[in-house]
DNA sequence: TATAAAATTAAGCACGTGCTTAATTTGTGG
DNA sequence: CCACAAATTAAGCACGTGCTTAATTTTATA
């Protein structure tokens, strides 16, 4: 990788860092030029404007973030299982993807006026594209009666929820997912 | 209630929209007094700063979600149940409740670099509010083992969850608080 | 080693910000 | 109706912001 991809991957780190401490709007390009150790000069070199770095890593969210409805729907409870299992590990193990799970989260409810990154927020809701699933989930039995919107925003609360306690104090021990998991289930606990 | 005090009053209303809208450093204080319909010198009679405006709000915040802590520990399962049903009920009533709900997450996790609200900030942490109460109800055998920390994220995640959408969508439905607890309960169901 | 390209900086412009100040309007009791 | 206080405004200062531009350093290659 050549030296012009190596900073600007560096300059994204550094951005993410800030933007999840103080916001889109509280953070100055200034800042992160600083905390990277280069000119301010050299941020616009990369990238167009300070936009334009956030919405790098708003796609970057959203490919992270991204469920394979299909695979989802064929089999929904076991998706989420595996879908949380995964979260858990990489929050354990991969420091920059909790923050990058925090951030996506931030960005869901930061207005920021811009057309690209108003459509992308759609795009990213992860509330919608579980709905399908956890309905599918409901149809066949496997998750409990009841409205599928807030049933899907209590679950990814709760993710949510642990995951920034876990960015906040990365020494906090997760939970178990067979836990998270039977408050979903509609049958039976042994 | 004299003219200066319902002004007053008007102003942190329309303050609390601005914040929850686009945090702290996103909003100006031009903004403000432009949605309340004066100038921004008005605002400054009021107010003697920017974080005046936040540390009043977060001040009505706390005293919304503080909790009882005495009460809780006598009977933590039940304190809980109440303390949802409440939020519930009021989520459904009052929506300038729910904004400010939404708010007090959102300033938890918002660097402002003044003392006076980074010591109210750890005085709201609503979860280290909660873990004792969770602590106790798991002695008494009321809630399911596990780290309390972790559950007390993913329980407080998930209501905060359930708020956000309904400050977003105010349409969407709130859930069965029995099937919440459900999540906590060690005992078995129905 | 000479030269072109890439990486980087320093300085600065136009603008929006938080906040102040002095002046003006509005309201109220004698 | 007047005097005084409270409510409100308009103008503006100092500063931090996003971003540009021209110049300089570093790197790579022939």
């Amino acid at each position: 990788m050549d030296k012009g991809d190596e900073r600007k991957k560096q300059l994204l780190q550094v951005a993410l860092d800030v933007f999840i401490e103080k916001g889109y709007y509280g953070t100055s390009t200034r800042e992160i030029a600083r905390r990277a150790g280069v000119s301010s000069g050299l941020l616009f070199h990369y990238f167009s404007n300070k936009e334009s770095i956030y919405l790098e890593l708003i796609k970057i969210g959203v490919e992270e973030m991204k469920i394979d409805t299909e695979i989802a729907m064929k089999a929904p409870c076991e998706y989420l299982f595996q879908t949380m299992n995964n979260i858990f590990e990489q929050l354990e193990s991969n420091p920059s993807f909790g923050k990058m799970f925090v951030f996506m989260d931030n960005v869901q409810y930061t207005t920021v006026n811009d057309k690209e990154i108003e459509s992308l927020l759609k795009s990213t809701d992860i509330c919608s594209q579980w709905i399908p699933v956890i309905l599918e989930g409901q149809r066949r039995g496997e998750f409990r009666a009841g409205n599928s919107h807030s049933l899907c925003a209590a679950i990814l609360g709760a993710v949510q929820g642990i995951a920034q306690e876990k960015v906040r104090i990365p020494s906090t021990p997760l939970p178990e997912i067979d836990w998270l998991m039977d408050i979903l289930r509609k049958g039976e606990r042994k």
